[in-house]
DNA sequence: TTGTACGCGTTATCAG
DNA sequence: CTGATAACGCGTACAA
């Protein structure tokens, strides 16, 4: 029996090649490539052609085979701890923001705070070839030498490394410390700190930052809870807080899921953040201006961050040369609204 | 003068090859290959002298190449109207955990309900070759038939294609219906309905929803606007309703950063929400429910909604032949909180 | 200006 | 069980 010469129902039709669209044109494989990429040496009337024939066979650009060929990629991995987090939510916008429109797409990865987790991805990211990596890192030890071997480009954000590499930072000491100023100066007197976990820098400095205010008055205690950077965990570190015997009578709180955490904790008890009880945190989520009352925080500019991290990255990729490590530092913006503010009493 | 035998500082390193690895190990490319993969047709001895090889040259599995002679990716590509939604946050959370778990990491793409941004998002997707695509289509019309063509599964979520796919979906009219039948028997008289761009299905879904209420009760008003899903067009359009001579006296409104944009338009007029207007949203966003009074919501599993459309995706992958798709229901569920409630009265 | 031929790094096939 | 060898689809020196 001879073979169909038709396409029989059903039968799989292979994906048009930049060999399909040659035929079709009837020039060579190079032209076609050529032409597909605007090389200036070629017959206008040919690229006209081959434009026609990809469009008739339905032709794609297979990425996959550019890349291995070119030994480059249009793709930045991020690095994150948790995009349900307000604060990288915002950066990756901000990241995804800058990477589009320079024709880039980026590769969400959640660390968890993980650094198995964190590993893992880091190792996914070289193996994909990943033009660079946007690291929120877990630690300030995260192993990135193999990113180095590999020519990877690195640009940390909100956690600087002990290892010398682009970062945008956003200084957390003095933000937290002048969030518990603040918290003082309204007459609070037993502020405490619920931050997140010691293995994370941005919590120890948030910490640094309050123990410093706390310090600057004689006699007032430290109150301070580790927590996990999560809703959960803050409610639970909050209420532990609330059942002691003197508990606390504001709060200055290291981001902003574990805000929400806190308020819960609040609320169960009957407090009433603003009168009761004093409230900051960290982060200005969106729906930190909406509360009633409307809460103060620490805002980082999380969006230009993440903007300006991909764009920093993707400057390093058209660098010819290994420049020396660029470290950009963003500032915090204290913004008081009106729960911090101690209502004066009879 | 001869070439130089060693090399020379800042001189490149080849970055490792499986070839490489082959002459570290004194066996042939092939059998590094088989090694590494787990073939078992390979002799243990030879598997750990691979090993050793691989490690000893710092040798990296190149997945481009891979990906190359394989024809396929471990990697998905999500494509939602915007990150920065918490609804949308929460599923991509949900896929990236589904997909990771089975070893697949996800692109992430931010399509801001505009046509042309998805179908160029879709371009790139297919030319990356991703092994598929959960997307949030912009319109019922997007057009998916070239992810079809080069054999790229689809899975839609939250809003339904007129083309038939996999799809999950959450039945907005009945939950927009049900929070309108609330607002009104909690006695709002004049709920007004601020929902999305018309081009969304949602959008259309939640305000029919809300018209159904409304026409269960006689010379009961329709008061509509169409915002743009986001949080300052929200609070335009509700100043906008606000303004007017008979303005509404409840809101149902079709959005999680749509509530706070309408929350901050009450907040200007020093409207507040549970006693002087009703309120109920879409979507139960992590603030919800520690606004003070806490408010009601149509909540959507968003997170397992993520899982479940990664999962039904890679399922899809692993079927040997086409399926007839397959559509999923979860519903939403109308959580009542005490905002909603309309107080008494003298 | 165009075409031919090679190689990017893998894996799969096919002999041995 | 192992090793040569041929693709995968593309870009680009090199030759014509």
């Amino acid at each position: 029996m001879p073979r169909r010469e038709v396409a029989t129902v059903g039968e799989v039709t292979p994906t048009p090649t930049i060999k399909t669209v040659a035929e079709a044109a009837g020039v060579s494989p190079a032209s076609v490539s050529r032409a597909l990429n605007g090389n200036p040496t070629i017959a206008p009337e040919i690229v006209e052609r081959v434009m026609r024939a990809a469009d008739a066979v339905g032709y794609r650009p297979n990425g996959i085979a550019r890349s291995l060929r070119t030994r480059t990629t249009k793709v930045i991995a991020l690095l994150i701890p948790d995009i349900g987090n307000p604060f990288f939510t915002a950066v990756a916008r901000g990241v995804t923001d800058a990477a589009e429109a320079e024709g880039y797409t980026v590769l969400l990865c959640n660390t968890d705070e993980d650094p198995e987790k964190e590993r893992r991805h880091l190792a996914v990211a070289e193996q994909a070839r990943v033009a660079g990596v946007v690291l929120s890192p877990q630690g300030r030890d995260t192993d990135i030498s193999r990113l180095r071997q590999s020519r990877i480009p690195v640009v940390v954000i909100d956690r600087p490394l002990r290892e010398k590499t682009d970062a945008i930072v956003v200084p957390s000491f003095v933000g937290a410390r002048d969030a518990t100023r603040h918290l003082i100066e309204q007459g609070w007197s037993r502020p405490a700190c619920i931050t997140g976990p010691a293995s994370a820098d941005t919590a120890r400095a948030r910490l640094r930052g309050y123990r410093a205010a706390i310090r600057e008055h004689d006699g007032m205690p430290e109150i301070v809870a580790h927590a996990d950077f999560r809703q959960d965990g803050a409610m639970l570190a909050a209420r532990e807080l609330l059942a002691r015997a003197d508990p606390p009578d504001a709060f200055f709180v290291a981001n902003a899921p574990m805000a929400l955490g806190t308020l819960a904790a609040l609320a169960e008890r009957g407090l009433r953040v603003g009168s009761d009880v004093g409230f900051v945190s960290f982060d200005d989520a969106p729906w930190a201006p909406y509360m009633t009352p409307p809460i103060s925080v620490v805002a980082q500019p999380a969006h230009p961050l993440g903007e300006r991290s991909a764009r920093l990255l993707l400057e390093s990729l058209r660098a010819p040369v290994e420049r020396r490590p660029r470290r950009i530092t963003l500032s915090p913006t204290l913004i008081v609204r009106a729960i911090s503010h101690r209502p004066r009493r009879g």
